[in-house]
DNA sequence: ATGCCTATGTGACCAAATCACAGAATCAAT
DNA sequence: ATTGATTCTGTGATTTGGTCACATAGGCAT
């Protein structure tokens, strides 16, 4: 997949990098490395602390918090194209947290060295740019999740998960995945979509959740 | 309270810009000035979006949510003196979030313009360092705040509050107050405290919480 | 006193999480 | 194809937490 030409085009993705100063360009090239994951490696987690900077290329990397006895929360997730700062260096620096990105597909990124980061910092008005609304975002998305979690019914929330993922009325998950999507308790979601089913929005199969009324989710989406 | 010297001097106050070449603390201080705001002030809110960034010299912006049905929940503190970037702009510049901030006590806060804030981005290593701190820290603060509402059990989490915010044994809060910090309900916050003084570990009057059995609360918050 | 406002207490009810299982579907290996 | 192992789903019982609708009580101003 991935040829020699890539290497060097990477840089062009961006819309923030891409405006950069020639000679910063073949720094940033000549001094990063592009990295693979599998679908399913653990891009980041407690405990290791990577020194340098994840630039997503392509993929999904997942980013949830795991308690003690277990249950998960997805916090948001990053995607390659747009803005996609895996902030690990800079996010995990700080104190003990307990987030861990896994990566949800197939994942291309580049590894910027944590140097090579403070001078495009420096040198970029576009880089920070850049950086500072991948910040921004993150934040916002954790602020959403807070208002998900204390402040949403859950019926309305599983409708709305529902909805989103799915891709052509059909939506593959499991209940476990769900739950974590939500951070609520696999029983209740499946309790959730049971009542759905009853009233015949969804019919269920074992991994996967047919849509069979997409105005009656919608309805209970947005209310 | 504040003189001329006081203007001049913040800067001193943060070791991150204390070694800042001359000419640049010329800049930061001639371009930005400090403003106050009395207790209670909002110093942000949704709908407005300022152009400046502030950096809290003294006192305590309470940043927190608040949803429809006017339910709260407190998601950190900015302090003056250590890492202290009231992130409002670039926090806020992205898209519709829902978070406000507080004036806790008077406070004192130097904004800065946003360009004038570009410029020691790019000059300052120190400057960019405080700020990704400040930043990581914030978000450090909202995992934190995931991981207890998602995850952590009520009455551990009263007791916990209980213990953090008393002062020689006596916490002055309304349990309104506390059901915010903690993203619950009043009347639960009520009984959990009620529950609690019939254990004999507090005893409870208008508007205070005086600790009575230290032992047992911390033993309920530390399990 | 008389209100008025804020803080707290309480019962009934609903929503969600937890616990402890049971039963199905799927897959690998024999 | 049968056997097991594993993963996914269903379900009742129980507990915890949130919501609603009030009642009561303390402080404060007039």
């Amino acid at each position: 997949m991935a040829t020699a030409a890539d290497e060097i085009a990477w840089i062009e993705q961006f819309k923030g990098l891409s405006q950069l100063a020639p000679d910063v360009k073949q720094t940033l090239t000549k001094r990063s490395r592009v990295t693979r994951f599998k679908q399913g490696d653990t891009v980041f987690a407690p405990g290791k602390t990577p020194d340098y900077l994840l630039l997503l290329l392509n993929g999904t990397v997942r980013v949830q918090q795991v308690s003690e006895s277990g249950r998960e929360v997805v916090l948001f997730r990053v995607r390659g194209g747009e803005s996609c700062v895996l902030t690990t260096a800079c996010l995990l620096a700080y104190e003990d947290y307990l987030a861990e990105g896994i990566a949800e597909t197939e994942v291309e990124a580049v590894a910027i060295p944590r140097g090579v980061f403070d001078d495009l910092m420096a040198d970029s008005d576009d880089f920070r740019r850049f950086v500072f609304h991948a910040y921004s975002r993150r934040i916002a998305e954790l602020f959403h999740v807070i208002e998900d979690i204390a402040f949403r019914r859950l019926d309305i929330r599983v409708a709305q998960k529902v909805l989103d993922q799915a891709e052509n009325g059909v939506l593959k998950a499991t209940h476990a995945q769900l739950a974590s999507e939500l951070g609520s308790a696999r029983e209740v979601i499946s309790r959730q979509l049971a009542e759905f089913q009853r009233r015949g929005w969804i019919s269920l199969g074992r991994g996967t959740v047919q849509i069979e009324d997409e105005a009656g989710l919608r309805a209970l989406a947005t209310s």
